[in-house]
DNA sequence: TGACAATGTAAAGTTGTCTTTACTTATGGA
DNA sequence: TCCATAAGTAAAGACAACTTTACATTGTCA
């Protein structure tokens, strides 16, 4: 019943072709946390995650997924 | 060109007639954390947003919105 | 082979999310 | 008037998001 944060950045980073420095850029973060993200290392803040999904056109829901393990 | 959070909780609650209290235990967290949200003090997690928005069942992007000042 | 680009790992530091506790204030009903 | 409920403020602490720096690994191409 502990809550996590899974998220399909890396699919579409890739699928548009990008590296993860430029989506780091694009989105005005380091470099580490979108590796971290990517990861799923952590559970990022509304603020990244709304400029991601901005940037990839997607919901945020589509991107960030609460997964229950 | 500093970007901050802004939200509409307070209004989704009150239309459903919730207390602060009410709302913080269905998506598990303080009352503090609530009153600090609504007023918007601080940019919460993914997570919280989107059990918050899964609460109302209205898309993130409708009660969070990122406010350029 | 050597160099470069992309990704990953590690570690230490800063900031800020969220908690807990406790006190204050306003409103409304018995 | 008194009590209960809802909302607000304050402050200290835990821990997690995110930064910076630096080095390691892998694949590709001249």
């Amino acid at each position: 019943m502990k809550e996590k944060i899974q998220n399909d950045v890396s699919k579409y980073r890739t699928g548009k072709g990008l590296t993860q420095e430029e989506l780091a850029s694009e989105v005005e973060v380091s470099r580490q946390t979108i590796i971290a993200l990517e990861k799923g290392n952590y559970t990022p803040s509304i603020l990244l995650a709304l400029k991601i999904a901005g940037y990839f056109k997607v919901p945020v829901e589509k991107l960030f997924k609460i997964s229950y393990e």
